[in-house]
DNA sequence: CGTCCACAGGAATGACGGGCGG
DNA sequence: CCGCCCGTCATTCCTGTGGACG
């Protein structure tokens, strides 16, 4: 053991693949944003009023997921911020992620930590914490940037209320200003809202168009050269990323993580180079931890609804789905959830990209849902091990 | 061309637990 | 400690519907 373990610790030691790994993590904001420029300028300009203590106006962006929306936010806010401390003027950047603060609650509370107060997780009506806000931030005279990002989960799940308050919250203040940046992955965002808050929220829209294969080729070889040793990759590596990140939508996270990945892979084999096949086992290893790590989370229900559709094999309507399902949970001796949770259920499988389901009318024999996994037996297997029951029912 | 199956999926409602102010 | 408000999961009841069959 001690063997291995030396023989591992000086393979890592000795692996000279990176010289900087960090910048290849996906929260790394670079210092340049190739291909980006136009948006960066055109951001720039658009808050740039703020500077003269104006309030610029609230800002849209859309883009489809890795098209440098956050990073390009990010960026021109600091470079504001940075101006802003030169010339005296009190800038503040809430920055906050819908995704993952996907209540209307907790982005008020969000809003009100970033300025400084701190709000209890829970315990308080949704009206008063919106009131302490705007009590605490028109204490004094200062210039507040909320960045909304993802903000589509935010309103599919809680409704645009939020937004409709908050566009209009400068008119309660009388000395701070808050100019709202909304970003979104949803193209059609801007259909879910209330004709009053579109107009408010869009008083300017900025679009990402995906890069394509040759502008991801350039930004990942641009980062490359700083996060990795000389020569320690081919060019036909880069190709390699770019090609299959331009397939997924032009995504430059997916790209980057892809190399970087890679990278990981291999100096864990002790090689000194990345080749293409480092690459492939890559992406196989992103999507595995993913759908495993998905599965593995999930409530025990999902995971029986999971096996019920590998045991069902090729696709199968959700009658039939639904009944296996009944057996399999009597069989544990659990209550059966109702077929409508159920269906919320597969929705939400779809969603992540673990089943496949797909509406099917058969006449007048009914209308059904044909849902069929979309994993392999391999990752299954592995994302339900801890449950030795389910495990055991995995087909061979 | 109307019927009618086998569901989809919306709306309303309830049970429950976390976490606060008082 | 209680009462309040929250988010989440789940149930019940319901209306809607694509298209093969007759």
């Amino acid at each position: 053991m001690t063997d291995q373990l030396d023989n591992l610790f000086s393979r890592v030691l000795s692996a000279k693949i990176f010289a900087n790994r960090e910048m290849m993590r996906p929260d790394y904001i670079p210092n340049d944003l190739p291909h980006r420029e136009d948006q960066i300028l055109r951001l720039a300009e658009i808050l740039a009023p703020s500077l003269k203590g104006s309030r610029p106006s609230n800002v849209f962006i859309y883009g489809v997921p890795g098209t440098g929306k956050t990073a390009v936010t990010k960026y021109v806010l600091k470079k504001i911020e940075d101006e802003g401390r030169k010339v005296g003027i009190s800038l503040e950047v809430a920055y906050i992620n819908c995704k993952h603060d996907d209540t209307n609650y907790r982005v008020l509370a969000d809003l009100c930590e970033s300025v400084g107060e701190r709000i209890p997780f829970t315990g308080l009506s949704t009206s008063e914490v919106f009131r302490r806000f705007v009590n605490l931030v028109d204490s004094s005279e200062r210039m507040i940037f909320a960045i909304l990002d993802e903000v589509d989960a935010l309103v599919k799940k809680t409704g645009d209320k939020a937004l409709y308050d908050l566009t209009r919250i400068n008119q309660r203040l009388s000395r701070t200003r808050i100019s709202i940046v909304g970003i979104t992955n949803d193209l059609k965002f801007m259909e879910y809202l209330d004709p009053r808050v579109r107009s408010s929220l869009g008083e300017e829209e900025l679009v990402f168009p995906p890069y394509d294969a040759s502008e991801l080729e350039d930004i990942l070889s641009r980062r490359a050269s700083f996060a990795f040793n000389r020569n320690t990759f081919e060019a036909s590596v880069i190709k390699l990323c770019a090609a299959l990140a331009a397939k997924e939508h032009g995504d430059a996270r997916r790209a980057l993580d892809l190399l970087r990945i890679s990278g990981e892979i291999a100096e864990r084999n002790g090689n000194n180079k990345v080749m293409e096949e480092h690459v492939r086992m890559a992406q196989k290893e992103i999507e595995k931890d993913r759908v495993v790590e998905v599965i593995r989370t999930m409530p025990l229900h999902s995971k029986i609804l999971i096996l019920s559709l590998h045991l069902l094999g090729k696709g199968g309507s959700t009658g039939e789905l639904y009944d296996l399902y009944c057996t399999l949970v009597k069989n544990m001796c659990l209550e059966p959830l109702t077929q409508r949770r159920v269906s919320d259920l597969i929705n939400e499988l779809d969603m992540l990209g673990i089943a496949n389901a797909k509406v099917v009318s058969k006449g007048r024999y009914g209308r059904t849902k044909v849902v069929s996994l979309s994993i392999s037996t391999k990752n299954l297997k592995e994302a339900l091990q801890e449950d030795q029951r389910l495990g055991a029912l995995i087909k061979k």
